[in-house]
DNA sequence: GCTTGTCAAGCAAGCGCTTGCTTGGTAGCA
DNA sequence: TGCTACCAAGCAAGCGCTTGCTTGACAAGC
């Protein structure tokens, strides 16, 4: 659908990769609808008909945005869970992976645009995109589950993964990289606040 | 600054409270910026010129839904704290009003507008907006105090304030009117989630 | 009882500007 | 010579907002 996976030079200066980087930033700060073309050519250099040279609409910039935040998350939270451990320890390898790719500098953008510009999309790409969040989110029921095996929470039903979710994507809205506390803190915070002191 | 508090006659249908209501459901489905001026009139069955006799600007029309999001939900949670009772209850309320005007059919398009668009409005009125935030997040600091005071919790920080804001906003996104679980289910989950066992 | 004046609450039309997107052309490299 | 990656120009549609005018309700004056 998307004029995407072109085969590309390689190591020379992808500008394909920087309209997506200069678009992720306008659309968590503006918005979706706010943000124009000529907003987005004029952050890289270009006349304003040019990055449809890159892509099709409007429509497959965001797609392209939103797809690469959930897919770079999903990595970092697969790959902490992946190292093993204790079920405390995947929980809490996994609550960091979050919070750094949604806070980190050259990512939140992107995070931010997947939380709060994702419903602009068409229904077909809409579609696509609930479907990788649902793989997502199961990951997390399932690590949850573990936990309460383990004696570690007293309920991993559905709505206790909503409120994890809701707590640790709500940090977007108040996490300053500079306020004192490291991402580290704030996950170290939030798995004592969740889990029973001992086990 | 905007046309408010005209004399009105009384108990007459009031078609600024109607663009309002239109307004905010329009911006809660759609966005600020994806709304137009036209759908709104639209929706009230006027001319597209017609709501400018009511509001000077759209962003007049954003500030009078934003405003009259925070005023509900303030109230409705500063006379759920004015009832009384242990720490525990007071905070069992609170939660309960919150939630209620969050996911109730008749408010709910308003907490959406204020917790996803307030970013739009000019900075005057983002920074009235911000003070009105602030003192409403204080009833729930003091609360969260009180509850450590009592030995329910563990942590009453401001970070851990966030998490509890966020868990309970992050509700709009997922909640459903006829999905199985009532707000008063959601919002005994929750408390039980963040109070220890007993006390 | 009929006219006249006032006022709230719009309508109908459209202005100036911005929007996403298209088109024809071309510089630079292979 | 052909292909990639753009530029310069602009089109049609839609945008927020303004303007001049109408309509219906109500009160005052005679």
């Amino acid at each position: 659908m998307a004029a995407s996976r072109r085969p590309l030079a390689p190591d020379e200066p992808n500008r394909r990769a920087e309209i997506v980087r200069a678009a992720s930033r306008l659309f968590a700060e503006k918005g979706y609808s706010a943000t124009t073309i000529r907003d987005i050519a004029k952050a890289v250099d270009m006349q304003s008909g040019s990055p449809f040279y890159h892509f099709k609409t409007k429509h497959d910039m965001l797609l392209a945005v939103v797809l690469e935040g959930m897919a770079t998350i999903t990595r970092a939270t697969r790959a902490a869970a992946a190292r093993g451990g204790t079920p405390r320890e995947v929980f809490d390898a996994m609550l960091l992976a979050h919070l750094e790719q949604l806070l980190a500098e050259d990512g939140r953008h992107f995070a931010a645009t997947l939380l709060h510009e994702g419903h602009h999309l068409e229904p077909a790409a809409l579609k696509e995109l609930i479907a990788h969040k649902d793989t997502y989110e199961a990951m997390w029921q399932k690590a949850l589950r573990d936990l309460k095996r383990a004696g570690n929470i007293g309920d991993d039903s559905r709505v206790t993964r909503l409120f994890l979710m809701g707590a640790l994507n709500w940090t977007v809205q108040w996490y300053r990289p500079n306020g004192g506390r490291t991402v580290k803190q704030i996950a170290r915070q939030i798995s004592d606040l969740l889990l029973r002191a001992n086990a």
